[in-house]
DNA sequence: CTCTTGTTCCTAGCAGCGCTAGAAAAAGGA
DNA sequence: TCCTTTTTCTAGCGCTGCTAGGAACAAGAG
């Protein structure tokens, strides 16, 4: 009884190191970096152990993908709750939102752009994807008219979200011209926002 | 002299006929089918000869992207010719944009995500890129009111692109429900044009 | 303390990847 | 026909994600 639960906390214990090493790995160095011979020397195992907890490395991932939703709800949620003005507000959250994206592009690219299967807008999401975009959705709701449902709520949060992130990653990559990201935000914000 | 010309005439026509068979392998199976064994199999030479024509995997994923910019051009300056009022032609532009990137999945993702290292908003970007870049401005601007300059012309163009881009990529792999991508587009595209 | 049983873990290896050095083949000129 | 230059291929390097099968370990029984 109690040597299975220790066992059990140990696996757990280990897990949760190899997500953190993956997601240091791949914040330092990117994820080209996140090899799984890599990532089994990080956490001084062997590579059969990765595979032991996680289905692949894609599996690997997508845990840290989570993780880093569960980040982003953070600090969404600290610039939507600092007490300011609606509109003020929605560019605070934009901005922590696109400040994330820039401080932790890898961490990012997990999120949005690299995993395809995992569970999101639907009911058997991960709580942490849930939270983010809730964050959003609060922020967008005190900007809608008396006569909008929730559906138009949650397209108008969608459409925020869409914004925020084409920018990023358009941006990211060179498409866009840097020098011009200010602009571009508040145009996007300014005409949400009526 | 001829014998010269004949020669570089060769290579060129081999030097479509990879990104030709490039393009179509990675339209119909996607890019992690389009291995550069596979891709010398296809064009009935061995790899090495691929190496004689482009730098890498990558260059040939650029040249691909490239030609894809030119089709997405063309695709566009059809939709904005056609003849409506300017916020008609903005949604016909912008569902050409949305249909093109839903149509050509691996053709969009070679353009807009994938290739990092491409000369894109700088005076060396491939001209297919500007001319794409151009029929979006130029669809714009007839929303542009009188005091805004031609800096806020390509601010605005950025983020109507860049929100299409967000919606496209995210609605694709599964952050956005597909049942509200009308509404969503509507909302946009509303919101853009004052 | 020893032996047996069951679990955990590692070594070694597969098939495939992008890419390249050096040999083989082909083509052109004398 | 021979030689030179250019083109093309064979073979292989170091890497990837992933896994089968055996070694090492821990836990309970006698």
């Amino acid at each position: 009884m109690s040597i299975q639960t220790r066992r059990e906390r140990e696996r757990a214990e280990r897990e949760r190191l190899i997500i953190r090493a993956a997601r240091e790995l791949a914040e330092s160095e990117g994820w080209d970096a996140v090899t799984t011979r890599r990532l089994a020397q990080e956490i001084e195992y062997s590579q059969p152990v990765l595979y032991s907890h996680f289905k692949g490395k894609d599996a690997i991932m997508a845990a840290v993908a989570i993780e880093g939703c569960a980040d982003l709800a953070v600090e969404l949620r600290a610039a939507r709750t600092a007490a300011a003005g609606p509109r003020r507000t929605l560019a605070d959250v934009a901005a922590a939102y696109v400040g994330f994206a820039e401080r932790r592009p890898a961490l990012y690219d997990a999120m949005f752009t690299h995993i395809v299967d995992l569970p999101f807008a639907t009911a058997e999401a991960p709580p942490a994807l849930q939270e983010a975009f809730g964050e959003l959705r609060e922020t967008v709701r005190p900007l809608m008219r008396d006569d909008e449902t929730e559906a138009d709520l949650e397209a108008l949060t969608e459409v925020f979200w869409g914004g925020m992130h084409g920018i990023v990653t358009l941006t990211r990559n060179g498409r866009f011209r840097r020098e011009h990201h200010d602009r571009r935000m508040a145009l996007l914000l300014d005409r949400l926002s009526h």
